[in-house]
DNA sequence: ATTATTGCCAACTGAATTGGTTAGGATTAT
DNA sequence: ATAATCCTAACCAATTCAGTTGGCAATAAT
């Protein structure tokens, strides 16, 4: 029950991304030094992405990718979805003949689904935001000793 | 996101052992024509569920599965724990040094783990006698028409 | 117009996992 | 003894995972 590297790169790099909302396009090569994702891979992972609807791009100099809609409207389990496609814990129990438990894990299915899209991506930039706040703490700036 | 046939087989048995409960031990056989699994396939995840506290067996003429306690004590996250490992959603993120994923995580990991340890394979049992009940329902005995 | 910089796309690869099968040994009820 | 069962290990094909390589297409700056 581990998530996959491709899920893991896919969501730093979404969350870099949305910490540069606005700012300017990121391209694969910085979001890779970054995050510290092998470039040629997370190129193909922001594609699928932005096949899901979820980055846009712009080609040649100073381009790059960044987010196709405000962080608030990306949810985490949308950045699951564009990746490991939708969640589905039912399909299959039928070859078994045992359509109770088709109609018993649509259930769970759902609770897993309102888990994962309870959180947005903003709400993850701001947790991010606080978090380096409080681990690089005071910048012990010369005038206020 | 969809379960692996592994984990639907495993809930499958898990669900007939627990209809059979108390009645006497099954034979890896017989569960896997009435799930219709392939037999030695269940086999092994019958035994890994054995090494996981969930299943005890018999050997021997009338021997087979059991499980090792009753079904309300039993829930559904212990059989995706046994087949699949635990849910572990943070680990890997230090690797691309992205601490703030690793905390933030953890809560989405223990969502997830609460949902899946929210109903008992007894719970599941009563679901699918209410089940068998609603989509077999008269039994038009003669006597009664 | 040329060129440097980026994204886009397809094909390839080694390693691991998935979903099994096969063959034989150990235990137990009769 | 023997038949029925679980137990164990080894093997296998196909798929997925986690990438790499190489080249094409668009765009901004000169």
């Amino acid at each position: 029950m581990r998530l996959s590297a491709k899920l893991k790169y896919a969501i730093c790099a979404m969350l870099e991304l949305g910490l540069q909302y606005r700012k300017q396009f990121v391209s694969v090569t910085v979001l890779a030094e970054k995050r510290n994702i092998p470039g040629p891979f997370l190129e193909k992972l922001l594609l699928q992405l932005k096949k899901a609807g979820l980055t846009m791009s712009r080609r040649g100099p100073d381009g790059g990718y960044s987010l196709a809609m405000p962080p608030e409207k990306i949810r985490i389990g949308d950045i699951f979805t564009a990746i490991e496609g939708p969640v589905n814990y039912t399909e299959g129990f039928e070859t078994q003949e045992s359509y109770e438990l088709v109609t018993f894990f649509a259930e769970i299915e759902q609770s897993v689904r309102e888990v994962l899209n309870s959180t947005t991506l903003h709400e993850l930039c701001t947790y991010a935001r606080k978090y380096k706040k409080l681990t690089q703490p005071t910048h012990s700036h010369p005038f206020f000793i």
